[in-house]
DNA sequence: TTGAAAGCGCTAACAT
DNA sequence: ATGTTAGCGCTTTCAA
């Protein structure tokens, strides 16, 4: 490959500094317009490229946004980058995604790529068994703006984005419990993340509302994919339970799949509650009724906040933590509604 | 914030130069155990994090792969995503997407960013409406080496990792002629692009295998989201076709669902073939027919190709583009394969 | 309006 | 085994 333009080789050309070059590259209005223009032009002529890496070095920022993502085969997952993506554009930064596939370890290790990066700030959920915090430790202490979103330590003082799980999952469990069902199922993920959590305790609370007991021999905690929700369901319908509260669309459909492999009726025999409102939410037969997660919503609130906090650390100024809140929309469709009056179909 | 350490903080408290530090940190085999020891000691202790923009400005390389995608919110997408991670991870590359969202001109501000940002390879699945390659001249100018996946220029010479894509519409439609279907309306996408217009190639030389003449009024161009697919199949219904081959899951599930509205039995009315092999198409009801497209596969073979070059490269070694195809799969399911005909295949 | 000079933090050729 | 020196390409004081 030939050798890569730089300004000093327009400079030279141009018989100016390379200063200027690089002042008339960026605009700078002290520069006088002739001078410029000569300079956009023969950079054109020469197929000049800015390097950012040098700049980057040069400006000890990076206008970089690191995301840590927990898995990123997810309609939400993109629903988020996209989000994100929104506000980043026209601010001009760029976003490097990584993937911590759910492992502590790996968080860690893109924890440190990203530092080592010098990304100006961080936006992450965390993986399912991230149990603390501790190896964001060199960015609190470098103070480089970070923002948790949907899977968050609970307790941890940081700028958080979540969505209201405790209400969602009272609006799912009160709804089920006015269609009539007294013994509702509750296969979900992991307790220690905070979603899972707030989810199962919103369940409780629209329980004890109606006076209906906790029954644990109706709750399970499983792995959400697709064998590991199998094999609760299976297990769970010895319990004859007359309706599923699954908080993942996904594994609510496989829920679905089992039910209908049995000669269930959904909802008549037994009613089904997802979460997320994911693509194949609407897709499915009978459709899902979920809680829907503003996903798109989410990454645009991050990235606001985050940059936010990263103009506010330029100037020096002191950035206070804080959550925002977003709500949830209870979506409901065939899979629980009791048609009192007409069966369906 | 304090400031960062550098190496030559570590070396001036050890009394050693910059030069032996950086050695150190890097493992380099030349310096004494011991020092590197200390070195390695003193820098955990300070926060010490090594500086990837200057190392790269430095060392001329930045172990980054852009990727360029036309849109990323897809199963397809984030597996491709997957598979590209899955080599570069333990190969110490990381991945910088983009996005193009299926404009020409997002993509070629990307490609400039890419450019600007030394990636040492990119990896592209061509934008819709990106009817040209001129914009990556850039790219070819400065032998960045480039491997273009599943949307590629047709003709163009450059290194393509696709998929059958007309074998695939071939075993779609002959799959479907082989259950009595004779009228196959086929749904598609821009026909500019290589993978509708080889999946159209191989419906037609299905039927002419068949000596079924090409009906044109069975054949609809659109964009394949909810609302022009529900207006082209709605239309469609009116030449009474009896399958539809939709080469895309989502557009396929949107038929279905208009069909079930209409009281049409799939596949004993009319049967459904879709494309993709996403996720739902297991899930929906009846399960979509549809051709495997195997995402995660593409992405490793691309990013593999890719590695090869760039290392290539930094022998100054010759690259020769070449294509790769990946086998297709048909997956038959529910919604075409008639049990009153004969059992698949 | 322009330029000279310094330096961001690192690595590597060339000493010693 | 370690050090000296130069330079990657850019921006930014400070000076003219």
């Amino acid at each position: 490959m030939q050798k890569e333009i730089t300004i000093y080789d327009i400079a030279e050309r141009l018989g100016v500094s390379a200063t200027t070059v690089s002042r008339a590259l960026n605009d700078n209005p002290r520069i006088n317009k002739k001078t410029r223009e000569k300079v956009h032009q023969l950079a054109k002529e020469l197929g000049y490229r800015h390097n950012t890496l040098a700049a980057n070095l040069r400006k000890q920022q990076t206008k970089t946004i690191g995301v840590i993502l927990h898995e990123v085969n997810s309609y939400f997952a993109t629903s988020v980058l996209a989000g994100i993506e929104k506000v980043t554009t026209p601010e001009n930064f760029d976003i490097l995604i990584t993937h911590s596939a759910e492992t502590a370890e790996r968080e860690k290790a893109n924890v440190k790529n990203l530092i080592n990066k010098r990304v100006d700030g961080i936006i992450v959920s965390l993986a399912m068994h991230s149990h603390d915090i501790e190896h964001f430790a060199p960015v609190f202490d470098r103070e480089v703006p970070l923002v948790f979103f949907d899977r968050v330590l609970q307790g941890a003082e940081c700028t958080k984005v979540v969505i209201d799980n405790f209400q969602g999952g009272y609006d799912a469990t009160n709804h089920l419990i006015g269609q009539g069902c007294k013994k509702i199922a509750h296969i979900t993920g992991d307790l220690d993340l905070n979603v899972y959590m707030d989810r199962y305790k919103g369940y409780q609370k629209a329980l004890k509302d109606h006076k209906i007991k906790l029954n644990k021999e109706l709750v399970k905690v499983c792995g959400l994919n697709k064998a590991e929700t199998t094999q609760a369901v299976t297990e769970m319908l010895e319990h004859q339970p007359d309706a599923f509260f699954i908080p993942s669309d996904f594994a609510a459909a496989v829920c679905m799949e089992i039910l209908h492999n049995k000669g269930l009726r959904i909802p008549e025999d037994i009613a089904v509650f997802g979460f997320n409102n994911d693509m194949l939410s609407d897709l499915i037969t009978p459709k899902l009724s979920t809680i829907d997660y503003p996903g798109f919503l989410m990454g645009e609130m991050a990235a606001k906040t985050l940059i936010e906090q990263i103009k506010l650390r330029r100037k020096n100024k002191n950035v206070k933590d804080h959550t925002i809140v977003i709500p949830t929309e209870i979506i409901l469709r065939e899979s629980s509604v009791r048609k009192t009056a007409k069966p369906k179909r």
